[in-house]
DNA sequence: ATTAGTTAGTTACTTTATGTAAGTAATTAT
DNA sequence: ATAATTACTTACATAAAGTAACTAACTAAT
């Protein structure tokens, strides 16, 4: 009936970060570049949906790809200025779980 | 190589703030309580999955869900304590949304 | 020169998650 | 008796994510 009377921006805010691993991506780059097999292995997410994810936010602006021309090449992911500012986000995230979410017996 | 050197309480709240539509529903759910079908068109996804989304927020002691035998009967969702507590998450994405995120052409 | 190794991916295929639409149960209104 | 409402569930279709093997560009070793 209704269709969202929500802020668009709010909504696609909201619809980006609840992507899965946005936000570990997003929280592996606040402590600095990263390159795509940190990623990989810090995260724990397939190269498939790594590759896809930077793509979505380097179109996004939120994240810049730095490519060094050693042997082999290094690539660089980091957070642009906009990127640095979901910080704020994240450490919010990260203070409510050690308040309100328990490590064992997978909280059921 | 790694898998994960992260906090798993950390971990786990963003694993549950990424899954789809969570975090749209625990915003609903901020301006107080609502129905199904409230938070169905007022968020658009499917009761299929807001169903699944409800039982789950329920089980994390997120959402709670309380029975009015009225008729027809009437069913209230809404956030428990620990819920409330994502309220910051939420604000902070709101807060980043207005300043970072364009409203025309979907960002590309 | 051939084989193996590295990084940053991509491709093909499978499994899981989500969407769509119809159905159910309890009740009231016509 | 038929239709309507709310809060779901079920069956089936499509989209997203996981897995594993492959590619391209290069180096290092045999």
């Amino acid at each position: 009936m209704d269709e969202s009377v929500m802020c668009p921006r709010f909504q696609k805010a909201m619809g980006m970060m609840s992507q899965r691993w946005t936000g570990l991506v997003i929280y592996q780059l606040l402590s600095g570049p990263k390159r795509f097999c940190a990623l990989e292995s810090s995260i724990g997410l397939s190269g498939r949906v790594l590759s896809e994810r930077l793509k979505d936010l380097e179109n996004h602006g939120i994240v810049k790809r730095v490519v060094f021309p050693e042997t082999p090449v290094r690539i660089e992911y980091s957070l642009t200025e906009k990127g640095l500012a979901l910080e704020p986000i994240v450490k919010e995230i990260e203070k409510w779980s050690q308040t309100w979410v328990p490590v064992e017996s997978d909280s059921l």
